[in-house]
DNA sequence: TATAAAAATTGTAATCGTTACAAAATTAAA
DNA sequence: TTTAATTTTGTAACGATTACAATTTTTATA
């Protein structure tokens, strides 16, 4: 448990409750784009009273806040992310698993009157692994 | 209903019925990126035994002939468009509509190994009409 | 420290989009 | 025309998420 968590949620004036440095520690040090399920899976054994309803009401909390990011993919489930630095994310098809790649550099799009805050980036094709295992 | 529509799907191998054309027919003139939800509420009247399983099987269909493309936005809805084009999407964090707007160019992503088959690249910010409202 | 008020967590039930599945209807083939 | 194959349909099941009220925990105040 990093000690730091609780500081950095008192200074975004979040109560660093331990099930919220729990999901944020967790957030900081698994940059595999969980889901609720599996969050709640792997912190169920050392917090065994947690709830998804916590676990849904405390990832709203950080998203509002700017401290995670996340993303829903075309199998219905969001993704949640630790890593709030501008990045792009590729999925393999084939396996399914969500690889952080460099956000590529764009040109701002024209959009007169209108205001952008953000970009999502996310490319499809097959993964090195299941490529070599297609040979 | 647009006549040309049913050999399009002829020249892919899909039976045109009714219900494939109607759909069909309705992407290809709505380019709003309907829901299912939407379509269903659309094209019951003109159908009234249309049911929700075939527009998820239809979509589907269509889906896999390349013939339509799809993205789930963040409130877990999926939805379709028949713009085939390469081209960005534009959501508005207020009203939620979503906007075409061309493909920004990019350097293609060095992924050594990867093989990278499409991109999806979504905005997200405020659109016009509601910049002007909150004046 | 005791007490009251506020905030956070929890479990259950409800909701919503989607999928599974088997029966019925339609279409195509023999 | 009869049979087989395809398509559609309705219902039920499913899985992720949200609503909500009851507990529990924390914080503030006396």
């Amino acid at each position: 448990m990093n000690t730091n968590s609780a500081e950095i949620l008192r200074e975004k004036g979040i109560s660093p409750s331990v099930q919220r440095v729990a999901i944020y520690d967790y957030l900081m040090t698994h940059f595999t784009h969980p889901t609720v399920d599996e969050i709640f899976k792997d912190l169920s054994p050392s917090i065994p009273t947690l709830s998804k309803t916590t676990i849904y009401n405390t990832l709203t909390l950080f998203l509002e806040h700017g401290l995670i990011d996340s993303f829903t993919t075309d199998d219905n489930t969001a993704h949640y992310d630790g890593n709030v630095q501008s990045h792009a994310h590729f999925q393999c098809s084939q396996c399914g698993e969500i690889y952080d790649i460099p956000m590529p550099k764009t040109e701002a799009p024209q959009l007169e009157g209108f205001e952008i805050n953000g970009m999502k980036v996310f490319y499809y094709g097959i993964c090195e692994k299941c490529r070599k295992k297609e040979i």
